[in-house]
DNA sequence: GTTGCCGGGTT
DNA sequence: AACCCGGCAAC
């Protein structure tokens, strides 16, 4: 009849291992907020250690970095530099992406016959909320209805353009904005004010990254194919495009599309250009409840992932 | 600097 | 599967 429990008592835990992620007390001296279930979870002690090398990426192997690179040139913009993955040399510089954007006339026919880049359906990952095409006529446009395998971008040097898909038009623009006009204006023959875009342009173009250093690089000392020194003016019919970079582009014929009306569109089934998820609007827990009061947040903020309480 | 959360590790 | 956290992009 007593009870022979010693309450455990509390390591010590050495600053190299108190990197902020123990929760003891936070800093409000409440004392007991915590007993959440059964009294927290014994301050977590596994070596620090254990993560080394999580991301190898630095030297990773050139396959890897070469995948890596496939993987996401397929993913994020399936046209993008339509050229065969066929590196005429094995590029000893380790960056094997973006050796200057060959010249191969992409738009026509043979961009590639592995080509698959053909719609592929959403067999991965099927966000759960809307399998439907963004048709849906939204104002806010952002419309992440199609999953977002867009891959985290490093921060280095890559700069996102869009590249138009319309038949024989590869006009790279810097902002989506940009590219939604032009689309809308020169391709769907739309007016270029109207305000309400039923998202249909989204369709028509793709989101690229663009490696900035290694364009200037490659501008300024590599240049191995035709460099295109002269850039060859834009559409007549175009406005002033708000395009102030647009390194390289495609040897793309002045191609009379001025006010053609919607063609049956070549390219179509390029989904996802979704830029970027933007950050929520709503408040999350962490926001809502403070940190003073973590053990009110929904598990999803408490493990540090997507709040499942306030969705957006 | 803060917030939200992905990616991935641990239990 | 639940839990946890490093790290990073968006603010």
């Amino acid at each position: 009849m007593q009870v022979p429990v010693p309450p455990a008592p509390r390591l010590l835990v050495p600053s190299w291992l108190n990197r902020g992620g123990i929760t003891l007390t936070p800093r409000v001296g409440d004392g007991g907020a915590r007993g959440g279930r059964g009294g927290a979870r014994p301050c977590s002690l596994q070596p620090p250690f254990a993560l080394v090398g999580r991301k190898p990426l630095g030297k990773a192997g050139i396959d890897e970095v070469m995948a890596a690179a496939v993987l996401t040139s397929l993913s994020t913009s399936p046209l993008v530099l339509g050229h065969p993955p066929a590196p005429p040399a094995p590029d000893p510089g380790g960056e094997p992406w973006l050796e200057a954007p060959t010249m191969s006339s992409s738009c026509s026919s043979s961009s590639n016959t592995s080509g698959d880049w053909s719609w592929d359906p959403p067999s991965d990952r099927s966000p759960p909320s809307t399998p439907s095409p963004p048709l849906s006529g939204h104002p806010d446009g952002t419309h992440f209805v199609f999953g977002e395998p867009i891959p985290r971008k490093r921060k280095n040097s890559t700069k996102v353009m869009f590249k138009c898909l319309w038949k024989s038009c590869g006009k790279v623009l810097s902002s989506s904005s940009g590219m939604q006009k032009h689309i809308r204006t020169v391709h769907l023959g739309r007016k270029a004010d109207l305000e309400q875009s039923d998202g249909e342009e989204d369709f028509y173009y793709t989101e690229l990254d663009v490696d900035v250093d290694s364009l200037t690089d490659g501008l300024s000392s590599l240049t191995p194919v035709s460099p295109t020194s002269s850039v060859p003016p834009a559409f007549p019919g175009t406005e002033a495009l708000p395009s102030p970079e647009l390194p390289l582009r495609p040897p793309v014929p002045p191609t009379p599309v001025a006010l053609t009306p919607p063609v049956p569109t070549p390219v179509l089934p390029k989904p996802p250009a979704v830029p970027r998820k933007p950050r929520g609007e709503a408040k999350k827990c962490r926001k809502v409840y403070g940190m003073e009061n973590r053990e009110m947040w929904c598990t999803a903020c408490r493990w540090k992932k997507a709040c499942q309480r306030f969705l957006d």
